[in-house]
RNA sequence: UGGGGAUUGGUGUAACGGUAGCACGAGUGACUCUGACUCACUUAGUCUAGGUUCAAAUCCUAGAUCCCCAGCCA
């Protein structure tokens, strides 16, 4: 048996999540797991407020991804601790998203789906124990007042319960729990250090009233656990090794570890609880994108996008219609790479990372979508070929057969209007008078001429064709070279084969690199083209393709079937065009 | 104003005292039955000022800029 290993393409520096685990693996700082190899254990937790975006698919991937590299395992949890801003909807959602973004989990352990809801009656308890401890009380101050009394950098906070009996601040907590006392009328706090520089040391509230029913536990509770008291002990509770989270919570880091650590005193062998590492890295922010919940919540409510799935929504569900991969996605979030520098990434890597999915794997098809007609004056009337027309060209460049299908030609076709000028600058080499191009897989066509409406508007352009050049090839000379060549490939649509349906060209949701820079109001670089719905003209072959199929439009960009489709009338949405050099060139020159 | 962080080509990311590299973008060219893909070449960088050292992106000192924190949100 050889020992060579398998050949890894490449070599990949280790980013600074992944040399921290190695390190903690090499120590054997978490132990081992029931395989016997070092633990890792991670987890997403998501709050069920709103829906997912591409800011939260680098967390999961980056979550997800560690646990699979190091055969770890990773949660998806939901951080369900305030009632008053989470529904059920969400929470379905969010289950959808994370299993369709992790490939239903394939190739590593997938924890499961916990709730923060689940660990109440612990973290109660856990409560109790630091009241007892002296190292938490019932303060009756309202929100209004512990925030005048917040102090500022130099001068402390202040609080006259602060130094409440314990058997009282104990009576207190457990009437707050009984519902005995009206929303925000007390709190229950840790007892830090109201004079720290770092405010979130300053008596941190553990617990708020709020009598609230929850979508997971009902009416059972009507004071909740705020989030840097239920974090570390659902984090704790689960096992988790690594605690990765944004960069806003580096401050929170050291509360995160006094709250673990103040269960923990006094304790020992099995009665201590886990501690688990936070870690804190930067949160991803592209160009031309609104990450915020809130602000995509108010597009939604407004109606300014069709939904959280609109296909020009960041969400993770707007990505997935819009035809976005989850391996693209996954690619993305490992080419770009886990830092503490905050960044923002330009939104064209995003379309490439889809280019580059859709590019190896989209079917090939033909649509024209600004159709222009064009009658082949020497083709018999009524007559169809049958011409052979491959399905992926990049498989069969990479050895595969590419694979083929039948596609229609006959008299009247239709290419599209910029394919053709009358006129054209010397760099064009598309149809115009007396020109020769290749219509794809099918023949050369020469113009021989236009036909004009009263205004002057092309309204048809005549041709011929050249029966020598069937499939698309030249013939061959005696040197075995082809005798013609043209510079121009056309897409075409045979006129009356092609399926007519609508086809949504989406582009970005604003128009400005950073939205609401200019004016302070997001709202106001929302780019007015964004969708523009046009009428295609389909090869028939792909027209009653299933929903989310993903096709390649050849010469104008990916496509795929939106869920809106009906049976004869299909809807294709255009992820991203093609990259498209000509475009570039004649824009700039005028 | 106090505390906590971050600064490497246009963008993102490596280097862990020893040749500043990679990717994306941009530009040029080749190839081409998609003006796509692919390939080749080019472009351009260590926040500033001092210091330590044979040697500094890396260590030290001082400064600059940007981000986060004074919710009973997460």
């Amino acid at each position: 048996m050889s020992d060579t290993p398998p050949t890894t393409p490449e070599h990949k520096p280790l980013n600074f999540l992944e040399q921290i685990i190695e390190a903690d693996n090499a120590s054997g700082k978490w132990g081992v797991n029931e395989q016997g190899q070092p633990k890792v254990h991670t987890r997403f937790p998501p709050e069920p407020n709103g829906y997912l975006h591409i800011g939260h698919a680098k967390s999961i991937c980056l979550n997800s991804g560690l646990a699979r590299k190091y055969h770890g395992a990773f949660n998806l949890r939901f951080d369900d601790t305030n009632p008053a801003k989470e529904e059920q909807e969400y929470v379905d959602a969010i289950i959808d998203d994370v299993a369709w973004l992790t490939d239903n989990h394939a190739g590593y352990r997938f924890g499961g789906v916990f709730w923060a809801s689940d660990y109440f009656e612990h973290m109660y308890e856990c409560a109790v124990d630091l009241i007892r401890k002296g190292k938490a009380y019932v303060c009756d101050l309202s929100a209004d007042e512990v925030s005048k009394r917040r102090g500022t950098p130099g001068t402390p906070a202040t609080s006259p319960f602060r130094d409440r009996p314990i058997e009282e601040s104990l009576r207190l907590f457990a009437e707050m729990r009984d519902g005995k006392h009206p929303n925000g009328s007390r709190t229950l706090r840790a007892k830090i250090d109201l004079a720290s520089p770092n405010f979130v040391l300053r008596d941190p509230v553990m617990y708020r009233i709020l009598h609230e029913a929850h979508h997971n536990t009902g009416t059972k509770w009507c004071i909740y656990p705020m989030y840097d008291w239920a974090h570390g002990l659902e984090d704790s509770l689960e096992g988790i090794t690594h605690s990765i989270c944004t960069l806003e919570f580096r401050n929170n880091r050291p509360l995160y570890d006094w709250f673990i650590q103040s269960i923990n005193e006094g304790r020992s062998g099995s009665a201590r609880v886990h501690h688990p590492q936070q870690i804190e890295f930067a949160r991803l922010n592209l160009t031309y994108t609104v990450m915020s919940k809130r602000f995509l919540l108010n597009l939604v409510k407004e109606g300014r996008v069709s939904g959280w799935d609109d296909p020009r929504m960041p969400t993770i569900r707007g990505l997935r219609r819009r035809g976005y991969t989850a391996r693209s996605l996954r690619a993305l979030c490992d080419d770009i790479g886990v830092t503490t520098q905050e960044s923002v990434i330009d939104v064209a890597r995003l379309e490439n990372a889809i280019r580059e999915d859709l590019n190896a794997t989209a079917p090939r098809a033909m649509c024209v979508l600004n159709p222009i007609k064009v009658v082949i004056e020497n083709w018999p009337e009524g007559k169809v070929d049958e011409l052979d027309f491959v399905i992926n060209p990049e498989e069969a460049a990479r050895g595969g057969s590419g694979g083929t299908r039948k596609v229609p030609f006959s008299k009247v076709l239709y290419i599209e209007r910029d394919d053709f000028m009358e006129n054209p600058p010397k760099n064009f080499f598309r149809l115009s008078p007396g020109r020769e191009v290749r219509l794809r897989w099918a023949y050369f066509i020469t113009c021989t001429g236009v036909e004009k409406d009263a205004a002057g508007n092309i309204t048809e352009i005549r041709a011929t064709y050249d029966p020598a050049t069937r499939g698309g090839d030249s013939p061959l000379g005696p040197d075995g070279k082809p005798l013609k060549k043209v510079k121009g490939t056309l897409h075409w649509i045979s006129a009356d084969h092609a399926v007519k349906g609508e086809v949504r060209l989406f582009d970005r949701l604003f128009s400005a690199e950073e939205p609401g820079k200019r004016t302070g109001n997001q709202l106001d670089d929302l780019n007015p083209n964004s969708l523009v719905t046009v009428q295609g003209w389909i090869d028939p072959a792909i027209a009653g393709a299933k929903v989310g199929g993903a096709f390649q439009f050849e010469r104008l960009g990916y496509f795929c079937v939106d869920k809106d489709s009906k049976p004869g009338s299909p809807v294709f949405n255009r992820t991203v065009t093609l990259k498209d050099n000509w475009a570039k060139e004649s824009g700039k020159g005028g």
